[in-house]
DNA sequence: AATGAATGAGCGTTCATTCAT
DNA sequence: GATGAATGAACGCTCATTCAT
């Protein structure tokens, strides 16, 4: 393995923290202290802690969507994907002890002036609202149907996100995969 | 009016903050500083910062559920109970400017063992999920099917809070609606 | 000697080290470690570093104007005592070592947004141009005259104390004396 | 225009961030960020912000006195050009919104081992005092007395420069020159 | 002549909590 | 039941400087 830079240390020590820990629950000196990197040699990358979250959505939006799209790429039709998609959440959350959203989590307490954040986190749900509505166009909805359904679509792909982290327990990812068969009449 | 005591100053001064301006942005003395109260009287009332969390949510629970039956008792049936509670989401999330839900917003980024609020917080999903299930109890549906459907409509529900806060936006609640209309074949 | 409060050892300790090395070259760390309190404690007694220096400046203003005062209370005519006062400087000046005045040290290479430090020392030299202006109603001069000359002894007193510190050397003391004594026709 | 090379690009931008926000409140890096240079090529032109500083205020005294002599240069005798210089004096801190002298305001705050700025400083000065003394070898004063009144002369300059700072007003440099004209008997 | 990357030490401030009375 | 005084630890950030290339 290469010889990693500071910013690539510091960038992957911080997602681990702010998506495991919280953000607020991590501090910089934390950051630095796992990453092994001094606190202005952290300060020459990043101008701020808000910056790091910044570049952890952005880096976590890309690696989900990919993950998400890899997941789902063996099924056929665009219902099938949203489906898959409920057993992709399933697994992750399972896997990261219902850990839940990072872009929820960061998104509920967040420091005041901090706004960078919150708009990473509505555009990487307005880009999870526009797969779905892409993946419904294959489907037989005219514009307006299937625009009415990727939000409803959205609303219980949150849901199952936020209740599954709260209950500790898969059971609001199944009551979301039989509410979406209701919704796509499967 | 009555003079309040120190533990009503604390609780209700804290209850504002913690929900409008989030519980780790919240500091112990601007809780006391705004109360108009000396930090030790706070702590003779409350053995911690955790404490008085709890409490706050205590009191949001029964305040929230109590706001939420009295908004839904002018309807008839169980079902327009649950689609009345849009209604009531509705409006409250655009009275606070989508602050969201103070459930959620406290267990997303939770200082380490503070397992008492996210017991609190479950605690509150919960009963609300009993609601949902005394409320289509009064239908046409099997235990079985009703605690299925209970569950999804929980889902929609908590999707709906957590999305508008996000998009800061009522979209998710009348989305949620719909689809909740399907669910209930309304 | 009783014991002494969190706020006087801060005061204290403040006041000897931003005059002896300069507001910006003591930090809370020193003054905390030197007066022996932690430094919790010392902002619990003033809110800002700014603070300490208002109040740190108030004390001095409050000091030097009775030194000046005691020391010239042997002379007979307002005249006379202005003349005392530059026997005070020059006391003064050789006694820390030149390390000029307090107030115009402090007010050079100022913070920005520490604006009530500039007031500050505002009124500190306000106050001793109005000593100035008292002793000389006593003398034969109309008011305009008065304020006038008020003002000429200010500057050439300003002058003296700060060219001290710069030549670090009387000199400037003894010359600012005979400027005054020419001006009053001494 | 010719393209500056790295230490000139440093001194000016130092200069004015040196003058206008003081010595102490300039960091290095707001020095190379706005002279557009690597923090490493700064440290080759000078070994240290106090080599930057002697630089500054070596270039501030060669314009200052240059300005000062073309200012005054159309008066006919001493005397009249030592009044003359009060104007400039206006002028310039009217100008400069009172930001009084470059060097009286770097020397009273000063980080300790950094005597060469205090030499610096005091160099200026007495690089002024001669100039007044020169001023004064073309009119009718002995040796001894123009070296006495020089001196007074200095004290008042000084006086008038950081009064007016203090005051963020030209009434001290206006009595200044009023006292200027009795000891000169104009 | 010029650079990008890295550093240790320190900045001023706030945190939730405890103690003596 | 209530208080004022005090605390250690951590906060996010900036300082002037150096090193390898």
């Amino acid at each position: 393995m290469q010889k990693q830079s500071v910013k690539e240390k510091i960038i992957e020590t911080a997602s681990r923290l702010f998506y495991f820990e919280g953000y607020n629950q991590t501090g910089i000196n934390q950051i630095i202290e796992e990453a092994g990197v001094a606190k202005s040699s952290m300060y020459q990358s990043f101008r701020s802690k808000e910056e790091i979250a910044v570049e952890y959505l952005q880096r976590r939006h890309t690696m989900w969507m990919g993950h998400l799209s890899d997941y789902v790429s063996v099924k056929k039709s665009g219902k099938e994907k949203i489906i898959g998609a409920m057993a992709y959440i399933k697994d992750w959350l399972e896997n990261v002890e219902y850990r839940g959203c990072g872009f929820q989590n960061i998104v509920t307490d967040l420091p005041k002036g901090q706004g960078s954040i919150a708009d990473q986190v509505l555009l990487h749900k307005n880009e999870l609202l526009d797969w779905v509505r892409e993946e419904l166009k294959e489907e037989d909805y005219n514009i307006e149907e299937g625009d009415i359904l990727a939000k409803e679509i959205m609303v219980i792909v949150e849901g199952a996100i936020i209740l599954s982290q709260i209950q500790k327990n898969s059971w609001p990812v199944i009551s979301a995969e039989s509410a979406l068969r209701k919704l796509l009449a499967l």
